[in-house]
DNA sequence: CGACCTTTTGAGTGGCGTCAACATGTGTGG
DNA sequence: CCACACATGTTGACGCCACTCAAAAGGTCG
């Protein structure tokens, strides 16, 4: 059904149907305020790995729902340097960052081969103002986005490199099992360069941290294969008292 | 006019005639539409310094606009870790953070006494469906939370000790300077150990760095009291190439 | 004036970064 | 399919920045 490189054009519902919703808009709103959300997401976006949705600066066009694959958010200073602000999943819904002025702030980069569903901006705030349930989920959403960057502020400002790479894997574990994914045993999407910049590391501290963890037990790693074989022990570095 | 501790009635229109609106949510707002903002703030709150606005975990009520005062908001981990993610000024809206589940993830203590107006958030949502420019403002408003979290988090994540604070220093100026203050001679109304928390450095640090700056002859600083003298060499630190 | 909190400053330590060498994996073109 | 180049990951040696511990000065408030 590909009509051109990267694009797709969609005709039946889909948010209405979509094992994903959980995640992403479509959360409590009633059945026939549903088809127009299916309406309002006509489109889909492939991305290989490696390439760009948006680049920061970009005007705002869209928010975007993954349908399969993963993402990074980077923002980059003045002088150059890069930050990983956030490792993007399946059902998740990027680019609300961009709401303010209407330009993004930071630059999405596919993490592997994925597909976005594409949610004009313009055309969900119209709708949101009629329906109070999608309102409610995007406001949910949103302040949901800023919650995390707390927690990831916690992290960054008191904890120890172990302890957040910790509170990394245990994050990931929990978000990949939401999905129906293995709790224990996944596949690492990003390069330790990756994980060390979400995290405030280098990646070679994140490699050495890898290591140690192995040999404590704690986990098995061979590449980007992570098996948790040690969860408490994992949850207990993170901070969580047993 | 007080009737009781902390409580104030407001008989008249606020919104619609308060300076500090470019920072908060009358922004773009017609003035018809402004009268019933004003309605829907009706009360304020004063609070005294070290006072509670509202404690992580409670109930989201309302959202707040701080008329005069400022107020720090902190995270705590499970094993009782506490982190400084945010310093709120004259005129800012808070509590937005606490959308997603209607219960706060954050603590709001004010650092001096404060006056701060009351938007029940319930009725802000029914108004902002009705009036697409408050709608706009306050998604404005929360996803520039997210974007100032992301130059946190980038500042956390990339820079070294003396970078952070001269882009808290620098940061503050604008933001003093923006209401009217002078850019360049001001008061910190937080500790060393406050700044210490937000920056992800001890206490100790700070200090050290603010005595180093003023040796160097970039700021004079006694105790709280803060000048900056060469704002060029602290941007040069904070990583703005000149 | 005394109790307490905040800030400053010093000395010593260690966690993480830097630099470097090497191993392993991945992709591409002949 | 192999050879090669290049990206990614591992591991070691070393150094520095920021933390820890400690003591004392200065400021604030009852």
């Amino acid at each position: 059904m590909t009509t051109e490189i990267g694009r797709i054009p969609v005709a039946q519902p889909r948010c209405s149907t979509c094992s994903l919703g959980q995640f992403c808009l479509p959360v409590g709103i009633p059945a026939p305020e549903l088809e127009r959300l299916d309406a309002l997401v006509s489109e889909r976006r492939r991305l290989k790995k490696g390439e760009v949705l948006y680049h920061a600066n970009d005007d705002l066009h869209a928010v975007y729902g993954i349908r399969f694959g993963s993402l990074k958010s980077c923002v980059t200073a003045p002088d150059g340097r890069e930050q990983v602000v956030g490792f993007h999943l399946q059902g998740e819904l990027i680019g609300l960052d961009a709401v303010a002025d209407h330009h993004h702030p930071s630059t999405a980069i596919a993490l592997e081969d994925s597909e976005l569903c594409i949610a004009r901006f313009g055309e969900l705030e119209t709708l949101s103002r009629q329906v109070p349930s999608l309102q409610r989920q995007l406001h949910r959403l949103m302040s949901q986005e800023i919650r995390n960057e707390h927690q990831q502020l916690l992290a960054l400002g008191t904890m120890r490199a172990e302890e957040r790479l910790a509170v990394f894997l245990l994050n990931l574990s929990e978000r990949l099992s939401a999905r129906g994914y293995s709790a224990n045993e996944f596949v690492l999407r990003m390069s330790r360069e990756e994980i060390g910049s979400f995290l405030g590391l280098k990646l070679e501290t994140v490699s050495r941290l890898f290591s140690r963890f192995a040999q404590n037990g704690m986990i098995e790693i061979r590449q980007r294969h992570v098996k948790i074989v040690d969860a408490a022990a994992l949850h207990e570095l993170a901070g969580v008292p047993c």
